[in-house]
DNA sequence: AGCCAGGCACCGC
DNA sequence: GCGGTGCATGGC
């Protein structure tokens, strides 16, 4: 696919949708990046409103669009938001360019149940190994050769010990589990669409290695549920820094948060977290 | 060298 | 229920 697409863009910046935390599989190249998603490889480079995508105007339509939820009023959310209080007000300024990707939920589920007490960059890592040893080769720019995420029927081939191998340490069953439900369909993750946010979560934490912030994070990245407030470590931190002032409870502040920012609860989570990491808030 | 990292399961009370 | 602890691996 040759081509290039060209928008002007408002309330978009690339380096803050990729760096913001909910995206894996991506990397500076040139001017712009290189990402990969829905078993495509794309190039992206921003100049100012001008974004410029390598790909011809179908492939924009049919997958860049929605993965860059292109359609959403970013504006008037963090209008809404900032009218809260003046944290996140300083927040949104500083990050005002994030937008919530549409990302797969396959890979989301498994890029988030390798997440847990690991750095983003060794997530990134683990995420490519796993592409590299179970998924299709997609591309090849002189020495390096990208590939897809695996699917689940690709990642069913490996045991939990050769996930061992690839040193993903004790999450090695908890992704296993997951491969297996998803593959032989016990667990549909189409479904979920449809459902409630609670009800959907249920049905992913029923999958061991798969706790409320994991699930989470795959029905706010995934699914759109933007009513969902994954609440980590870092969210801890900055709620605690700017609302409670004190050390509080996981629970406690995931409850206060749901009900505190409501419908766009996931959009002020991923201000707050980017602005919490990227000043090492509470730390 | 020891501590900690986008958590979670499991154990004891 | 609630709090404490072990867990693989790697970076600092």
């Amino acid at each position: 696919m040759d081509g290039s697409v060209v928008l002007t863009v408002k309330d978009f910046l690339l380096q803050h949708i990729l760096e913001c935390g909910q995206c894996f599989r991506f990397e500076p190249k040139g001017e712009g990046y290189i990402l990969i998603a829905k078993g495509k490889l794309l190039y992206v480079n921003q100049e100012g409103d001008c974004l410029t995508l390598a790909c011809n105007l179908q492939e924009y339509k049919d997958l860049w669009q929605s993965y860059f939820d292109m359609e959403r009023d970013y504006g008037q959310i963090k209008l809404t938001l900032s009218e809260k209080d003046r944290h996140l007000k300083a927040a949104i300024t500083e990050k005002h360019g994030i937008r919530l990707l549409r990302q797969e939920p396959w890979e989301m589920l498994i890029s988030f149940i390798i997440s847990q007490t690991k750095q983003i960059p060794q997530i990134k890592h683990l995420i490519e190994v796993l592409s590299k040893g179970y998924g299709d080769r997609i591309s090849q720019e002189g020495e390096r050769v990208y590939y897809a995420f695996p699917t689940a029927e690709q990642l069913k081939k490996a045991s939990i010990e050769d996930l061992r191998g690839l040193k993903v340490g004790f999450r090695a069953p908890y992704i296993w589990e997951a491969t297996q439900k998803v593959a032989s369909g016990e667990i549909n993750l189409d479904a979920l669409e449809q459902m409630a946010y609670l009800e959907a979560r249920e049905v992913l934490m029923s999958i061991k290695g798969v706790g409320q912030k994991v699930a989470d994070c795959v029905l706010l990245f995934a699914y759109g549920k933007y009513e969902v407030f994954p609440t980590d470590v870092w969210v801890k931190r900055v709620i605690e820094h700017y609302y409670f002032g004190k050390d509080t409870k996981m629970e406690e502040i995931h409850t206060f948060a749901q009900s505190y920012f409501g419908d766009y609860a996931g959009f002020a989570q991923q201000y707050l977290f980017y602005h919490a990491r990227d000043n090492k808030i509470g730390k």
